[in-house]
DNA sequence: ATAACACATCAAATAATTTTGATATGAGGC
DNA sequence: GCCTCATATCAAAATTATTTGATGTGTTAT
């Protein structure tokens, strides 16, 4: 059974890693294939291929197929996702009572 | 040497624990001391304060001595700048060559 | 159909994070 | 000072994530 906690903590674990961070910056230039993310990074075949999963899965990344290449871009509507739960988790909750420690 | 990549990452890494984002669903409800978190949570002493060590660190969660009891909170500034990181990581980089694969 | 290519999946090794229990630190009360 | 309480730190064990190399799957070209 998967919490709501599971699936938030998902989208984040995505921006939790170096190599994914650095795997975001190429794609905000625009829509790349494996192949060139491959050239770029310090990184093997099945190495590109986990964080790929973990991005993708995350919805912040979205891919492509055409023919035998696998093309990755930044998803617009997984980032927006994102950003109104990373809101969502910080904002003061108005209607929570206090609880706080009166000791 | 902590790379730019490593400081991004620890913001997120505050985010990407079930624990964790239990800990600040309660801090939604407003400031709590630690004895609150500790009675509420399935955690032990040690446990919490690891937890709430990583959360400070991460510049999403404030802490405040008042004489034996630390009480904690989201932070705002934090947060905000936690919304913005995730901003720039994931907005399409306008200057950047498209290198897009042409095979 | 076979071969070559691009990428995914698996399993084992390694590394990082988290949990746990014991001990240390620092504040307040006596 | 000494004792107690709240929290932090440490070190070992347990868990989880990442890396690596081998193998599998699907696509295109011949």
């Amino acid at each position: 059974m998967a919490t709501v906690y599971e699936e938030q903590a998902k989208v984040f674990k995505a921006l939790c890693d170096e190599k994914r961070l650095r795997i975001l910056e190429l794609l905000r230039g625009g829509e790349k294939c494996a192949c060139v993310l491959l050239e770029q990074l310090d990184l093997g075949q099945s190495g590109l291929s986990y964080h790929m999963k973990i991005l993708v899965e995350s919805g912040i990344v979205e891919s492509r197929q055409e023919g035998k290449w696998t093309h990755y871009k930044i998803s617009e509507k997984g980032s927006a996702y994102a950003g109104t739960l990373l809101k969502n988790l910080t904002t003061p909750n108005a209607g929570a009572e206090e609880n706080t420690c009166y000791k």
